[in-house]
DNA sequence: CATAGTGTAATATACAACTAGTACACTATG
DNA sequence: CATAGTGTACTAGTTGTATATTACACTATG
């Protein structure tokens, strides 16, 4: 694989977001076993103590469960990955909400432009 | 004044994006001229050299102009601050479609998102 | 033409975030 | 109980950001 980073943000940054948005998507099912922090940092080209981060990030937010000497799992619990996704889709919305307001922005003329794309 | 900044994000940014939203927003008007570098230092109560480097930044997106010995001051050149505001405008609005698609949602239901608040 | 107020530049220092290399600790399995 | 495969922890180096300090270059003004 070896992926491409963008350099505005940190690598294990996006690798968490490109996880997350395979789980929410769909494209991994719950219960499912992650590759080891091995396997994954040869995969996409970084370094073991990145994916490690990546992998206490997703810990921390419930999203999978680490068994030393098994493996990082998916967690089972779709309530959880439910409540994860509302929670993100209302994350994304203020944070372009207080984007725009900043720059002068109103939401009305917003929505317009992204209707159009 | 001495701001409170986020720690998420670099403090010239925070500062550039603050004074494109005062012009952009019309707070400021075209050949208005900034505080010296040393005034907006002291009133945001942070380095000379990074109002400098917020200074640059500005003159870069050819939003102010610099003279030397005089001061820095907003372009008079109207046509770049409209194509500048439509430029953010476009640029928001992708890198929201960006994360977004990257998490798995669909823009119609981020919009009826933002239309409830 | 001296002076004070502009922006600009260079250097050194400090600190935090990020990444990498290496070694350690736990678990399953034959 | 040895071994291979897990996650984890420690240390160090790099980079970006911010600061402090000092000096320089230009401009307006008395």
């Amino acid at each position: 694989m070896t992926l491409d980073f963008s350099r505005d943000k940190p690598i294990y940054s996006q690798l968490v977001d490109r996880i997350c948005g395979d789980i929410l998507k769909g494209n991994l099912s719950l219960g499912d076993r992650l590759p080891s922090v091995r396997e994954y940092a040869v995969e996409t080209g970084v370094n073991v103590n990145t994916v490690q981060r990546v992998y206490k990030e997703l810990e921390a937010m419930q999203m999978t469960e680490t068994k030393r000497g098994q493996g990082t799992f998916i967690t089972t619990n779709e309530e959880r990955i439910i409540q994860l996704r509302d929670d993100m889709k209302k994350q994304l919305a203020q944070s372009f909400l207080t984007s725009i307001e900043a720059l002068g922005f109103s939401k009305e003329e917003m929505i317009l432009v992204l209707q159009q794309k």
